[in-house]
RNA sequence: GCUGGCGUAGCUCAGUCCGGUAGAGCAGCUGAUUUGUAAUCAGCAGGUCGGGGGUUCGAAUCCCUCCGCCAGCUCCA
């Protein structure tokens, strides 16, 4: 009989007979890795335990602890789940359920939509399955007798899947889940061996999709599950998405009257008082970073000709999206989408000199987007929105130090509010314009400005606009979920459409490369993100009421109002609590609100010229001077506290 | 835009299945209380039941339609 020789991770190698499953190895070792044994890599390709070992090569064990395990399972339960789903429901169509970032889902064709009682069948009957502890058995089969076999038990999608996946196969591969009906797929595995394996999963949602994601294709219903390798981590999740509720900047902006919307203004927010000072205080925080960058504020129309948008190439590409004013006197008028094209105008609008360069334009005002009214989503996702937007104008041989400056701005920013990210760099995707050398060029200066920025990063190759690579980053909340926020993007295209040029060194004519960027991406979107990432407790710079003065009684109404007066001169956002209510209650109230510092104000307060300092969530700070109290807040505004700590949710604060 | 769910007082929600002219808590207002670190007591007021149309003697409730919100799909220059 042949033999193979193995290579074990800790560079051991042992000799087994040619066809030992990779399962037999594991249970050489030991027979607790056997048993914590999910699926083992072979040669670099995760592969089942049952895999015959056919040739000399590397074999590692996938146990829980290896980070290939997490997928695998989520993968090995949406089968369960399909297997739950088919014994419940005879005659559902099953489509594809892959694992996803969450947890996975599956997609079936049944006759009517499922209930939350459904869900709850189907995990039970899951559990059922799983505690049976039945084999994930992989079976070869010859192509045309799986497709047969799929066609007599209806299900074409599979069928279809058979013939896009393994054209030119002589084989495919099923796995089988055999209770008292035996569930069969059509799937590349692999899989856990048995659904003992899944011990910790949850259904979670159930919602329209469509096979292959095209409305034009039939309409199936998805079911959205998660699983963990054990209860405590799909605790910690289902925890997580109730914290992420209580976050929701929805419900905060209502409560803290941030903002509102209306249904006579759908995806358009409206700014309260409160709302507008944050936002102000963001407006102001970018417009002092980027003036001492070298930018300029500018400020262009809203609405353009027609013809601007033929220029720009948005007439053709992106109508539809675009809020369109059609006067019968006039040509067709458009609100604008995006500032670049008034920034061109602006450049273009004098001569420019190498000397000048770079030149960067910074702009606040409005866009509109008309997104599909089925998108819209709170702030995050909205038709009237304001970025933080600016085009650099800058020579060729700048573009490596201005992306530099850009990504150590970006930094700075993001540290200012303790928010972490992380950055991809998207490459020449296949449809690109211009030249090839431009293209290189362009994407070896971006990849130089993030090394010479410290700045990790991965590559999204591909993925890049038509006119230029990009770099896109994506902020992590205090809560671990992930936002595109800022961007940036280099452009060749605009230059040449909007006929950009500058006089050179040579005195001869030469266009411009323009870089697109953003830091906070839009401003409606990045309150959002504060929001739940602050849980509404916001830092006091940011703050829209810094702090509160808590009059214990009538009668200290006239000192209270004096330490506003203070306060408020000193520049600090402060109010008072006039009600006749007790000290307690007011206190709550404040606590409920979140502001950031309360002084209750009584006889001894009056008398001694302090304020008795509560912090939100220090509690009790005893009494200080009001001089004292506006030089520490000041000082506390100045530094940024404590959005320039690690971000710490203040979960506790209910 | 598509699929499903939802829309009742400022907010959170009950009432809708089985049609009989709307209910709670909080917020608000008034009065009493003058309060020392997370809710003082009492009273009052507040609603085109998302809009429009239909069925019916009678519609928050049943039907149609439009709008909005939520989740998901698709989209996201």
């Amino acid at each position: 009989m042949s033999q193979v020789t193995i290579t074990l991770p800790d560079g051991s190698s042992r000799a087994v007979s040619t066809g030992t499953p990779v399962r037999d190895i594991a249970a050489g070792i030991s027979a607790g890795l056997a048993k914590a044994a999910f699926a083992a890599i072979v040669d670099g390709t995760l592969v089942d335990l049952s895999c015959p070992l056919q040739r000399d090569g590397s074999v590692r064990i996938v146990t829980d602890r290896s980070p290939e395990a997490l997928p695998l399972l989520r993968h090995s339960t949406a089968h369960l789940m399909a297997a739950a789903v088919t014994n419940l429901y005879p005659g559902a169509q099953c489509g594809i359920g892959p694992a996803t970032d969450e947890g996975f889902f599956y997609d079936f064709i049944v006759d009517r939509p499922f209930v939350p009682e459904d869900l709850e069948a189907i995990e039970s009957k899951m559990k059922e399955l799983a505690q049976q502890d039945l084999p994930y058995e992989r079976q070869l089969w010859p192509r045309d007798e799986a497709k047969a076999f799929f066609t007599k038990r209806g299900e074409p999608l599979k069928v279809q899947l058979i013939e896009e996946k393994t054209e030119g196969q002589k084989e495919v591969s099923c796995y089988t889940i055999k209770d008292k009906e035996t569930f069969i797929d059509f799937c590349v595995g692999p899989h856990v061996p048995s659904t003992g394996k899944l011990k910790a999963f949850k259904l979670l949602s159930a919602s329209n999709a469509y096979w292959k994601g095209d409305a034009r294709n039939a309409p199936m219903q998805r079911i959205y599950g998660t699983a963990f390798l054990s209860d405590k981590d799909l605790k910690a999740y289902l925890t997580q998405i109730e914290e992420a509720k209580k976050r929701d900047h929805r419900k905060i902006g209502r409560e803290q009257k941030l903002f509102m919307f209306h249904q006579w203004a759908p995806g358009a927010a409206f700014w309260l008082a409160k709302g507008t000072t944050l936002w102000n205080t963001l407006a102001d925080y970018m417009r002092g970073t980027l003036f001492p960058a070298g930018y300029v504020e500018v400020k262009t129309p809203i609405v353009f000709n027609k013809a601007l948008w033929e220029t720009s190439g948005h007439w053709q590409h992106y109508r539809q999206n675009m809020f369109l004013i059609q006067e019968s006197e006039s040509e067709p008028l458009a609100l604008k989408a995006m500032n670049c094209p008034g920034h061109f105008l602006v450049f273009a609008s004098e001569g420019r000199s190498y000397r000048d360069l770079p030149i960067r334009f910074h702009e606040q005002t409005p866009l509109h987007r008309k997104e599909a009214s089925g998108v819209l989503s709170g702030l995050t996702r909205v038709r009237q929105l304001s970025q933080d937007d600016a085009h650099c104008f800058v020579m060729e041989s700048q573009i490596a130090e201005e992306v530099e400056r850009l990504l150590r701005l970006m930094q700075r920013v993001y540290s200012d509010f303790g928010l972490k990210y992380s950055v991809r760099l998207s490459t020449r995707p296949p449809d690109f314009l211009g030249a090839i050398e431009t293209w290189n060029h362009a994407e070896a200066s971006l990849k130089q400005a993030l090394e010479q920025a410290n700045q990790t990063y991965t590559i999204d190759e591909g993925d890049g606009t038509f006119y230029g690579p990009k770099i896109d980053v994506d902020v992590t909340d205090a809560i671990g979920r992930k936002w595109q926020c800022a961007t940036f993007q280099l452009d060749y295209q605009m230059p040449e459409r909007f006929d950009l040029k500058y006089i050179g060194a040579d005195n001869a004519e030469h266009r411009p490369v323009v870089i697109h960027r953003a830091i906070f991406g839009t401003f409606e979107r990045f309150i959002g993100l504060l929001i739940e990432h602050y849980a509404g407790a916001w830092p006091l710079w940011l703050a829209p009421v810094q702090a509160i003065v808590l009059p214990i009684s009538d009668r200290h109404q006239e000192y209270a109002g004096r330490v506003r007066d203070r306060l408020a001169a000193a520049g600090l956002r402060v109010e008072v609590d006039v009600r006749q209510e007790k000290i307690g209650y007011k206190i709550r109230e404040a606590q409920l609100q979140k502001v950031p510092y309360m002084l209750v104000t009584g006889d001894r307060e009056a008398a001694e010229g302090t304020v008795s300092v509560r912090g939100r969530s220090a509690g009790d700070l005893g009494a200080r001077p009001v001089d004292a109290f506006i030089a520490d807040a000041l000082d506390e505004i100045r530094r940024k506290e404590p959005g320039a700590r690690a971000p710490q949710p203040e979960a506790a604060e209910t």
